[in-house]
DNA sequence: AAACACTGTTACATATTTGTTAAGTTTGTG
DNA sequence: CACAAACTTAACAAATATGTAACAGTGTTT
């Protein structure tokens, strides 16, 4: 079920949205104001976000900007006021992935929406992760190292998929706690060491994929 | 390096769009009518595709449907005439990613390009940073000199990301200690210059790149 | 040339970060 | 509620990075 999150002041507009995307059985969740929608969605994995760019407290601007900085994914579309072109290059600038000027057509909006999804899917779809020896079975919760089966638990699987998902990339212990754990770095949680050596032990002993970035974090070669 | 096909009969905007996008270092192909660029779509991968809908020989939904029949997974933007929403929503539909209305601003356009090769994971021009025989790849904190990989501590690597993003200009021991230490200079520190001695030891043994300025600090020609 | 100022280089002490273990705490399950 | 599993926190050892000081060069000025 996707998962889009509304954050809008203008009530109407708001209930209007909410109420058509349940009709499509999508999940929805609404914030007023901005600081309650970045709260909102830098704690729970969205699929699509609808930002207001003038809000009460935060602006979508800012929103959009810290949410990309902690590594959130999810696709965002802008509403802004006709005719403000400069926001419009500043929000792509930003990372918004589409934007749509008010007053827009509910349709329009649901279409742009159903074509976030679908590029979503096309990153998302696959279901059995394949790494080096690893194979990563996502809608099962299972992981194999040469065909032999791995126990892990949820938090380490979680953070292999992860991992995984972001080969390549140096990850900060601060992205890690915001996109698995859902809180940010108050300075010295060990949280995320723990589980890497857990997950190392099982699946890496020798730490051949799971690399540590000194000073970052940790890193899946 | 992106590449970007152009499906438009108005020699006007075409010309300006290819303009534009092979400034920003993009490859770019065009077509004026549908049945070539059609073809072309269907026989290279592109990453962007922009698609106008009124088009000589085949329309660009009929395009548009093929091309995601056939698997075609680039990111179709479409072209249309202002109010042409039926067409918009049926857009979406047969699986465009995005809709511009023409007139369109050329900024936005790029912008939106922008947003979609983004959704990808291509192109991120600012990730990976050249310098001669250097390749410095941000995201993962990765150098490497002749293809080869070079190992870096945290604050070498920051130096050099530094003095790489600043080339040609000299920079002084203050402006480098606030910038990538957080302090200033209190007189007579050699953290710099041992810093300096260090990335040079393993980067630029001859100090071909990085310069001192003699009472003033180091610059990278 | 001598005195001076600045930079390169090295070794070392200190500080910071990470790995690892063990002991609490929470959560879910029967 | 009792029990086990999962998770978090805390503590300390080990590894590594960083800053400092001392000194050797090298260029600059008088």
């Amino acid at each position: 079920m996707p998962r889009i999150l509304i954050i809008e002041d203008e009530q109407s507009i708001q209930r209007m949205l909410e109420y058509d995307l349940k009709q499509l059985s999508y999940e929805v969740d609404t914030a007023l104001d901005g600081f309650e929608g970045y709260k909102k969605a830098s704690t729970k994995q969205y699929d699509v976000i609808l930002l207001d760019v003038m809000l009460p407290n935060m602006n979508g601007m800012d929103i959009c900007k810290k949410l990309r900085d902690e590594g959130n994914n999810a696709y965002i579309i802008m509403l802004t006021a006709m005719g403000d072109e400069y926001n419009v290059i500043q929000g792509f600038d930003l990372g918004a992935d589409d934007y749509v000027t008010k007053p827009f057509s509910p349709r329009e909006l649901i279409a742009r929406i159903k074509a976030g999804l679908r590029r979503q899917g096309i990153g998302n779809e696959k279901d059995i992760l394949l790494y080096n020896d690893l194979k990563i079975i996502q809608s099962s919760y299972e992981v194999f190292k040469d065909d032999q089966k791995i126990e892990l638990t949820l938090k380490e699987f979680e953070l292999l998929v992860y991992l995984v998902l972001n080969q390549g990339k140096a990850l900060s212990r601060d992205q890690l706690l915001t996109n698995l754990w859902g809180f940010s770095y108050d300075g010295d949680s060990r949280v995320v060491d723990v589980h890497v050596f857990k997950l190392r032990e099982k699946v890496d002993p020798n730490s051949e994929y799971i690399k540590t970035v000194r000073g970052i974090g940790y890193k899946m070669i």
